[in-house]
DNA sequence: TGTACATCAGTGAACGCGCGTTCACTGATGTAC
DNA sequence: TGTACATCAGTGAACGCGCGTTCACTGATGTAC
């Protein structure tokens, strides 16, 4: 059993990492740190050495999940150099993403919980449905900020549903209808600038 | 006090109304017994009289929630006779839907939560969707259901970006954009329809 | 219509349980000499 | 390099609290005569 400093620091990320997958496939309230600490072989006391409080650990792995999802959907757009829409709504809108809460889009696994949350929660998270339409925006080429907020609205929207939905088929139905009503949006919205530009 | 049996039916509209506004409000996880059956002045043991469980409140709570915000739509939507797909988008998108979320549609204010329930509670939820979508179909005058299912994603998405933006003037802008868009949609269906008819 | 009584809606004390948090303690780490 | 000691990461018992649920009880309801 180890005690270093090197080794604190390592059970600090565990910990963190644990809560930021419980929270996407679990919600919010869904951890306990008693739970939590067993999950990543620890005690329960040893959780005040490394968070104030299990509200402070909420915080902070809300910022987490966050910054997991931007991470992964910044690697999904730049196939290399460039953002590439149709790329992104492809990623996005996949049965493997659907099917994978726990490593997922945050703001999708989260959306009802933080709508709900007191203002600081819901700032942490408007943080990233800002970036996420910025990068969408740049994607699509156009400078059109309310057509990409729409793109990110219908995203979350369509992978909630599909979440909800049972039946394998029509989830995939789900999926496969926003992909092509986003994708022509996008080119539409490409063909528009061409047209202008 | 009353005890007569028409009170105790009243009883139970009024347990069961009140969790269904603190489900929409604060979460499925948010309602405690205790704390429903004081907010209706009621003691807690009585409530194990219309209720099995806490569990099984939950579930008729999301229920009832689900069917409120049903007839609140079908409302808008018939204006007289015949569904209106434009007034739908514009109640369902407005700042008066987004600002009472206690009684607003309970598919956006519980889709993150019900994404991750047991398959009786998705199950529930999604032969609302269905119905919104068939709903919507007959609205914009198509028999695409893959569009009429983007369209209600589109708008829950819309709905829980709002919400969690705490911007007014941002939050309103995403409204806004969303029903351009949606509006848009509508129209190049009945449009399509047309040409096609 | 008036009386006697069974029913049962609602009360509130009590239960076991898991929660977040605290704290005295243990023993490996890593530093001073 | 070897020894002595302070530090501190992690342990686990203990705390007060609110939870869901049970149950003996109360007293108004509504029925039988």
């Amino acid at each position: 059993m180890g005690h270093s400093q090197a080794e604190k620091a390592q059970s600090r990320e565990r910990i963190l990492k644990e809560a930021a997958g419980q929270i996407r496939e679990a919600g919010l309230e869904s951890v306990s740190v008693g739970t939590l600490m067993r999950s990543v072989n620890l005690t329960h006391g040893g959780f005040y050495g490394h968070f104030a409080s299990r509200s402070d650990l909420l915080a902070q792995a809300l910022e987490r999940a966050l910054c997991d999802g931007e991470a992964a959907s910044r690697l999904a757009t730049d196939t290399w150099g460039t953002p590439d829409f149709a790329a992104s709504v492809r990623r996005y809108l996949s049965r493997k993403h659907r099917d994978s809460r726990r490593s997922g889009c945050a703001i999708a696994a989260l959306a009802s919980d933080v709508a709900r949350a007191d203002e600081d929660s819901r700032r942490v998270m408007e943080a990233h449905i800002d970036r996420c339409a910025d990068r969408l925006a740049a994607a699509m080429g156009t400078p059109d900020e309310g057509k990409a907020l729409f793109a990110v609205s219908a995203l979350i929207g369509a992978l909630l549903v599909s979440r909800v939905i049972t039946d394998p088929k029509r989830s995939d139905a789900v999926l496969t209808a926003a992909r092509q009503q986003l994708l022509a949006l996008g080119g539409a919205a490409s063909a528009g600038a061409a047209q202008a530009g």
